[in-house]
DNA sequence: CAGGGTTCTATTTTT
DNA sequence: TAGAACCCTG
């Protein structure tokens, strides 16, 4: 131990072999917290805590992971015991096993965030209400924060407050509907992310012995990032932490920066008022980065009002200056930022994973992605929609969760006629509304069609059956066999193999690639499982960690790639060389966050946090206009540049400024007579049920080329590039195509490994230029 | 009930 | 732009 405490500095060490009672570290950005609480808990064990009564909440399972992996470098297998994990995963699992005293089933569905707002949506529709007054997604986030902060439906009722301002909202059912969920979850044996919280809550102070119980358990407890709890977890903790008061809590209230899911940064900025005789350390040399960096990190910050004291410094290299480049547009962005890439590669002998681009919103990811494709620079994407949250996953997924819980009400609706077994809306309709009026769940219905009364044909009654045995067919087989098995047979069984392997297109082949990756991280999951001992039922257990896993903490980790993701999702980690694009006023800072000082303020950190990931070079982005919503928009660059202390800055100034070229940008091989394409004219303007007569699109039919394969096809589409039929691959009649003047149509085409575009001018004389290029392999 | 086509509408961040 | 909702037809 003695050897590894050698490698602290002064300030780390203390908070470090500060054993027992309350104390809070402040610990800037850099600074080594991680190593601190690592090191931290590693000593308690040195000093004769026992590994079980350790409880370390953490942010991601992942960070997790990693903490507990290198304690088990100090002091070896013993780190197995402790207790670390996020607060949803560390909860769930206690609630797993005291979830009874609620009324819950151990084996309860934990609800995602679209379980949840499915549900709602249903129970907004049961209840005839406007939809669009009642926004599913609104309601969803007012719930979450009621119960984040610790308002039930019962206190919700009690509170005229809270019932006036959603009365003021236009949405007096608002009680209505969150006493409807809760019930409806409830009766699905299903918690929602909240309710993994609020109701350890529940647990711990309808039941003093159960709080007794585990406050013996976890005598020493630590917390990180503790400024990003919500008020639910300060009260878990505060519980827990009461008879021995060992709690150690970690944070940096400059890093607060998930105010909108409930997180209270007066958690942090109170906690000495929480508890007596708090020890306060501060970390504030950074490690990390440059000189540069951490001077132009702090007088941004400076900026806000709402801060403790605390100053980050570095004794490391004054090092490159932060680097500010503006484009003309976000295309032009991602260019930059890859030939950059592709440069400092060549220069400085980087790798790939030397470099992260870090964006305020996921939909930014698009052109960054394009340029770095072009460029042949691998990249992985964090978070957006996770591999969990894909429609074939969660298809997959909600067949075992059906089988293991069959109460639950989204599960079994998502795959009761999927694939398609001539069960319609109105069939389940109606066994909705039998559930609710018989008390029971859907499946309980199901098992009774005979004894209930219900206007169901008997054609429909005989499906359900089939479906009903197909599921206990399913349970059965759940009793013996492992849960990779059982998940391969659902699979083969089920018809969703056949299901997306019946048109042949890359869509269908990636879903099946994607559920092959699902089976193989059961299998995996299975065969690590067998290493321990008192492992419980697989199944359950790996459905748990799928609902609670974050993009981050599927990281295969292996390959050498480009990071791009958020900057909530880059909390965190650390990277060589950092971009930070879309620093546009009303993009960075968000048009929704600048509306009161402290959004504002939280915006701030979020840049802060950004700028702070970067060790050696951090670049500044802005395009003077983007896509947004389809249209390009000019923007403004974002206030936090001015923000930044001049000193710590340089200009790129582009030596010229230019857009996409194809001839230059695109890899290009051949072209094709435009005599091979036909326009049609437009059709007759269309009468809309609602009145007015819309203004017909323009909308030709083009054939293209014979060799040209047109690949993907989307749901809908008006003015979608990619709107390709299957069947007009035949005879190469692409529909429906909406475009201006000049606009080009892109072809990702698989066929002869081509991809083209194609260049139409509308009005006046009609032109065509395509050219091909080679395949681009996507995904 | 299924499936295709059309129209509408929402765009912040996530356990 | 892209996905969901909706509408129409077989």
């Amino acid at each position: 131990m003695e050897k590894y405490l050698s490698q602290l500095n002064e300030a780390q060490l203390a908070p470090t072999i500060q054993k027992d009672g309350p104390m809070i570290v402040i610990a800037g950005a850099g600074s080594g917290k991680t190593r601190v609480l690592t090191y931290r808990i590693a000593y308690l064990m040195s000093q004769g805590v026992d590994s079980f009564n350790i409880l370390a909440l953490t942010f991601t399972n992942k960070a997790a992971r990693e903490m507990k992996e290198r304690i088990a470098q100090i002091v070896g297998n013993e780190a197995k015991n402790l207790w670390m994990g996020t607060f949803h995963s560390v909860f769930a699992k206690i609630l797993r096993f005291e979830g009874h005293h609620l009324g819950y089933p151990s084996n309860f569905t934990i609800y995602d965030t679209q379980d949840s707002q499915r549900l709602l949506g249903s129970i907004i529709k049961e209840m005839k209400l406007d939809k669009d007054v009642y926004k599913t997604k609104q309601i969803h986030s007012r719930i979450s924060s009621y119960k984040n902060n610790l308002i039930t439906v019962k206190a919700y009722l009690k509170n005229p407050e809270l019932m006036e301002a959603d009365a003021m909202a236009r949405r007096p059912k608002m009680g209505e509907i969150y006493a409807e969920y809760v019930d409806r979850c409830f009766k699905a044996g299903a918690m929602d992310f909240d309710d993994l919280l609020l109701r350890t809550n529940e647990l711990l102070t309808r039941f003093p012995n159960v709080l007794a119980q585990y406050q013996d358990k976890f005598r020493y407890i630590l917390v990180d990032e503790y400024q990003d709890t919500n008020h639910s977890q300060y009260l878990i903790v505060r519980a827990l932490a009461d008879r021995f008061q060992n709690i150690c809590v970690v944070g940096d209230d400059a890093q607060s920066i998930y105010a909108f899911r409930g997180a209270n940064i007066n958690n942090i900025l109170n906690f000495q008022k929480d508890y007596h005789d708090v020890k306060l350390f501060r970390l504030e040399q950074n490690y990390r980065s440059t000189k540069n960096i951490v001077g132009a990190a702090n007088s941004v910050i400076e900026h806000n009002k709402t801060k403790l004291d605390k100053v980050v410094w570095t004794a490391n290299d004054e090092g490159e200056k932060v680097k500010v480049h503006r484009s003309l547009t976000d295309g032009d962005e991602g260019r930059f930022v890859a030939s950059t890439i592709w440069e400092e590669k060549m220069n400085k002998q980087q790798l790939n994973s030397d470099f992260a681009v870090l964006y305020r919103t996921n939909a930014q990811s698009r052109s960054i992605e394009d340029a770095l494709r072009k460029r042949d620079i691998p990249y992985q994407i964090y978070g957006g929609l996770s591999f969990y949250q894909r429609k074939e996953i969660k298809d997959v997924t909600a067949y075992l969760r059906l089988i293991l819980n069959p109460a639950d009400e989204e599960a079994l609706k998502r795959v009761i006629n999927y694939p398609a077994r001539g069960i319609g809306q109105t069939t389940i309709d109606r066994l909705v509304v039998a559930a609710n009026s018989y008390g029971k769940s859907i499946f309980e219905i199901l098992k009774n069609l005979n004894n209930i009364d219900i206007n169901i044909n008997n054609g429909t009654k005989n499906k359900l059956r089939d479906f009903v045995t197909l599921i206990e067919s399913y349970q059965v087989m759940n009793k013996t066999a492992n849960a990779f098995d059982l998940a391969e047979h659902v699979t083969k069984t089920s018809g969703l193999i056949r299901e997306f392997n019946k048109d042949g297109t890359p869509e269908g082949i990636t879903r099946l690639e994607n559920v092959q990756e699902l089976l193989n991280g059961i299998k995996d999951f299975v065969e690590g499982q067998m290493e321990i001992a008192d492992a419980g039922d697989s199944l359950a257990e790996f459905l748990e960690d799928v609902a609670l896993a974050t993009d981050l903490d599927s990281d295969k980790g292996d390959s050498d790639h480009v990071a791009l993701m958020t900057i909530h999702l880059a909390k965190g980690l650390e990277f060589n060389n950092v971009f930070i694009v879309g620093l546009e006023e009303d993009l960075f800072p968000s048009a929704m966050s600048m509306n009161t000082r402290s959004e504002l303020e939280e915006e701030r950190r979020l840049f802060y946090v950004a700028l702070t990931r970067a060790e050696k070079q951090a670049y500044l982005t802005y395009a003077l206009s983007r896509y947004r919503w389809g249209k390009l928009v000019d923007s403004e660059p974002s206030r936090f540049i001015d923000e930044i202390d001049e000193q710590f800055i340089e200009n790129l100034t582009p030596k010229e400024e230019r857009r996409f070229n194809p001839m230059l940008d695109a890899d290009i091989f051949g072209d094709v007579e435009p005599s091979k394409v036909r326009f049609k004219k437009p059709k007759q303007p269309t009468l809309t049920k609602k009145g007015a007569p819309k203004k017909p699109a323009e909308k030709f039919q083009v054939s293209t080329p014979k060799n040209l394969k047109p690949v993907s096809k989307t749901s809908g589409g008006t003015t979608s590039a990619n709107l390709f039929d299957d069947k007009l691959a035949v005879g190469n009649i692409v529909k429906h195509i909406r475009f201006g003047k000049g606009e080009v149509l892109k072809i990702e085409g698989a066929g002869a490994d081509v991809k083209a575009e194609i260049k139409f001018e509308v009005g006046g004389t009609k032109k065509l230029l395509l050219r091909f290029a080679k395949l681009e392999v996507i995904g």
